[in-house]
DNA sequence: CGGGCTTTTGAGGTGGCTCAAACAGAGTGG
DNA sequence: CCACTCTGTTTGAGCCACCTCAAAAGCCCG
């Protein structure tokens, strides 16, 4: 609480801010030391166990949350039980629709999450007084339409064996930055079941465990086991998806 | 420059923002008279015929647009030509992606259009001096993420009639906003061609026929001409758009 | 080492596609 | 005012990618 005695030092970054990835390519990564201690009186980190919902579709929002790590995923549902999955993120993305009374999707933990999260009253008036984070937080909702449109052309013009391409593509280009290039081959373990992808690219558990399968056959993928894959041929992965 | 002889008063407003519709619900709205003089410096509008391409997937990007009048399509195309369309943009929309070199999407005057175009450069001059217009910037990139994810359920889990239902429900909805609530038929002009239907819905223009004729057999709409539709039944257009 | 998952695989059905022909409107020129 | 064309639309017949339903096979944890 008293700041006093602090200098103005890199070491007054909060411990937890440290070593989040939000304070590097995230929204907090505008926020010098000063600020991010304000910012982070109003935060807490919070986990949550896969499958727990985070936020549900036309419930009210109270807070916002932004992701530490670990897989969050947003999830349109209709009527009849029909499930689409409309956006997936990862560290250190944000997640909540900003200034949005009710949520538009439900948000549930893919996989064990942490997230740091901070009301929503509190990031508003952050935002309203600073205009840096509002940029921030406008790239990122740049890049959430830039994705969703991404994904509509998959969704809307894709055959299944090119959708799986696109996400595995996707998934390791995301898991891997770094070697994006070269032609290794690439492991990863997947955040999402089958039944998810499923839900993710408008299919159905069998299509996506055929294509999977198809895929393997054809000295592509590896599946190491359930949720580990190996991506043998990049460059054919990158053919296939589209 | 010299602001000397201009009083605070609404009359300063530029001729052309008068009644443009950005001033009122689009991103002019938060300027004042004189900010909307020094905006008005390095703005044009320009006028594009009905399949004018006003942007280029790929193309690097040298001026945003505000729409004033007509509609434009967002298409992304694949590489052996197939097509969807990812977003539509009605007066007063924004088009173009901030901070973007090159842009992700082509994009076309589905009508003949207006725009309001301003340099890249000016524009985001503007924006980093002025928060207010950021923030306006901001919700429009949030309601562009809330509208694509709508059409991912849209793409990846209705059926053909339930998209079709879905759309001419938009359509209508955005159109005439005033009269949601009550029964009344609602007639208008439909913005696309039958094939760009099917492009945005992940169609061919075969089954969207056949849709709207399903429809129409049905009672729930009438086919006035190509382009007027006449919704006769809302509620059932509502039960089936999923 | 059995019971409850998720995943894989198979057999058959179907919604929306492909291909193709007929039709309708809006110009255009005779 | 009527062919004549051009483009956009409707409709039909047949097919195929993906779905549905169902059973078998792994995998994980007691």
């Amino acid at each position: 609480m008293s700041a006093g005695r602090q200098d103005v030092h890199n070491s007054n970054v909060p411990a937890l801010c440290q070593s989040c990835e939000a304070r590097h390519n995230g929204m907090c990564g505008v926020l010098n030391a000063d600020e991010l201690l304000a910012f982070a009186k109003h935060t807490r980190v919070v986990r949550h166990g896969a499958g727990e919902e985070l936020l549900s579709e036309g419930a009210s929002i109270t807070a916002y949350s932004n992701v530490m790590r670990g897989v969050v995923k947003l999830i349109k549902t209709l009527a009849d039980g029909r499930r689409q999955i409309v956006g997936l993120q990862f560290a250190p993305d944000f997640v909540g629709r900003l200034y949005a009374d009710e949520s538009a999707v439900t948000a549930e933990a893919a996989s064990d999450v942490e997230l740091c999260r901070i009301s929503k009253r509190a990031l508003e008036r952050m935002v309203a007084s600073n205009p840096m984070l509002e940029g921030r937080l406008l790239k990122q909702a740049l890049r959430d339409v830039d994705e969703a449109r991404e994904w509509m052309v998959a969704l809307g013009r894709k055959t299944a064996s090119e959708k799986l391409a696109s996400f595995l593509g996707q998934i390791g280009r995301y898991l891997d930055p770094m070697v994006a290039q070269d032609d290794r081959t690439l492991a990863f373990e997947l955040p999402l079941t089958r039944a998810e992808i499923a839900d993710f690219l408008g299919l159905t558990i069998g299509t996506v465990s055929r294509e999977l399968s198809r895929l393997k056959r054809d000295g592509i993928i590896e599946i190491r086991s359930r949720r580990k894959i190996e991506i043998i041929d990049r460059q054919r992965l990158q053919q296939r998806s589209g």
